[in-house]
DNA sequence: ATTTTTAATGTAAACCTTTACATTTGTGTA
DNA sequence: TACACAAATGTAAAGGTTTACATTAAAAAT
């Protein structure tokens, strides 16, 4: 049996007609006779015909590939938004290629070559940095490339975010509004921009009911439930400067706070109240079930994706967008960790 | 400077020798002459050339792709493998190419076709199911595939998979080590071969100490938090019948049986102990901690994509495979929703 | 000085499509 | 009948690369 694999040529012998035919019939049926249609499809059947995909890149100098650059793929907080790029990707005949960066620069900028070298029609950029490549770019001419998740303070480039400040303001007022005075912030790193507007919604909250910012209760974390212990263990130690709330810039933080307060042998919220944000899976089911941001990552990938196939000139499976940058909205989901400030 | 893309003609052209010199230069440096090299090298410099690797990629009959079949890339368990095998690809220069399946056969036989198509020169199963095409491949030639995580019977793939009976063995017999008699099992879903294999597991374990097999202590969940939650309700409800240890498929269920549990006021692990599977970043923090089978999902995701690289090394695509499955090996962790038997 | 050997380079085919253009065939009109 | 026109099909180029083979130039051997 050992058959090579059929090409085009073997269908056109086949059915005894030209390639040319054959290509017609697959793709612009009703330029090509009923009776000569009938010979390519019954040729195909008998030979087992796939079109080398290859080949017909080339020809059409397109690569049918999305690239989609991931900090870290291990990381389970992108799984949902890429589940909404990869569903309207391949709804739009588009294949989702990932790559994991690392957070290497150098790797960010091998992977967006793939653009140049006509491995990828577009990018999707997760991760807040714009790759060497890019950032050299012309200005006149804008790449097919969307950025989700982070901004990037200054670049053109279509953008799909949550409004950070926006969430974590509210996030915040929630706490005030329960009467606490002494809320701490645990947050992400610091060259993160995610960190610096839920950090500036937090100074904005706290101004707006006129307390006054406490540079000792921002605590630097890294998204982690680690540095969360580490966070709740360096804020709640001391009775004296121990605060009533504390805000976490994810849910992660937020569980290590928990664990943390419960090692001083704090209820939560009776003793401290805990908000975290992103809202996972398993911030309802933890004990206490956690008062959280919700951000909606399916959504978000869901809108990346549309406003890329937007710029690649494709009909968008997803419902249409305006100009600038498209904000999905988030929500404070109020579970059992948050509740009124304790006396005295 | 809207200029197209330089080709290798472009950097013959500017070096003053043939395309074949270009091209020899690049990839097979020591049959080109010094003065040669140097030219090339200054022209791709002058005229920023890529290679196009779709036409290298035509040429060479190969994509540089490998495939990825997940049943649902929205799932953080994926998260840890995916990364494995991206490592891996990625270090051997291949790029991997995700296809979410959706449990859908459908959607599962048009990625199968990649193969064929030369869209992917291999491909990595996360889901117990031979696609249709494979299926029906002749025996003679094995396909560039790899099973992972769901071993597939009578299958003679290479697979990499965890010992799920054992597995399930030691964490029962850690439950009837303590000295517990009345034992639940919280399994997955029953089409699942993972399901099938635990279940074994768990009944081999109550069998080695001689406890008889209650069918009602069988309780059949989807991995899910919410299923967990639902089987800790149907299970501990009632105190005559009452369960003193649940030993769950998965991590979230143990949660979510932790959960019910609260709700009927049991203390974990004095009234019932529970142990989960996986274990997930979270199940560590937990309260209580969760005593649970850790699954090396990193080394899993390894583990097949070496396989893979194995099988595409050898040039001999007749040769057939070595033994059985790879098996990673699990580890039980204990922590603190496990103790002993409650008196009475 | 001539021939042989080796090294370096060039030419052109091949990979498999799609498609502009040319050609053939068929139909209706003057 | 001859002609214009439309429809269907075929021919061949193009897309950018790699590489077998042919050719040239230079060095080594006679």
């Amino acid at each position: 049996m050992n058959e090579k694999i059929a090409t085009i040529e073997d269908v056109a012998r086949h059915a005894g007609v030209s390639i040319a035919t054959v290509s017609r019939a697959l793709h612009k049926p009703d330029v090509v006779s009923e009776t000569a249609r009938e010979k390519v499809q019954t040729a195909i059947a008998a030979t087992g015909y796939t079109a080398n995909v290859m080949a017909r890149n080339l020809r059409l100098n397109r690569s049918g590939m999305i690239l989609l650059l991931v900090p870290d793929i291990g990381n389970p907080f992108f799984s949902a938004i890429l589940s909404g790029i990869e569903k309207g990707a391949s709804q739009a005949g588009y294949n989702v290629l990932i790559g994991d960066t690392q957070n290497d620069p150098d790797r960010e900028a091998t992977y967006a070559a793939y653009l140049r070298s006509n491995q990828a029609d577009a990018m999707i950029l997760l991760n807040g940095r714009l790759p060497a490549p890019l950032a050299n770019a012309p200005a006149n001419a804008t790449p097919p490339v969307v950025i989700a998740c982070e901004r990037i303070p200054g670049c053109a480039l279509p953008t799909v975010i949550i409004d950070n400040d926006e969430a974590s303001f509210i996030a915040t007022r929630h706490l005030t509004d329960f009467g606490h005075t002494r809320i701490a912030h645990v947050s992400g790193p610091s060259n993160n921009i995610l960190t610096t507007d839920r950090v500036a919604g937090y100074r904005r909250a706290l101004a707006s009911v006129g307390i006054q910012n406490d540079p000792a209760l921002i605590y630097r974390g890294d998204f982690s439930i680690d540095s969360g212990i580490a966070a709740g263990r360096a804020l709640l130690a001391d009775p004296k400067t121990r605060p009533t709330a504390v805000f976490c810039a994810s849910d992660g933080m937020a569980i290590g706070v928990i664990v943390a307060a419960k090692e001083y042998g704090l209820r939560i919220p009776q003793d401290v109240s805990i908000v975290g944000f992103d809202d996972i899976p398993h911030a309802a089911a933890y004990d206490p079930p956690i008062t959280t941001v919700r951000q909606p990552r399916r959504r978000l990938g869901e809108q990346a994706i549309t406003l890329l196939l937007d710029r690649l000139g494709a009909k968008a499976p997803f419902e249409n967008r305006e100009k600038g940058p498209v904000i999905v909205p988030t929500e404070l989901i109020i579970r059992q960790s948050t509740g009124p400030c304790p006396k005295g």
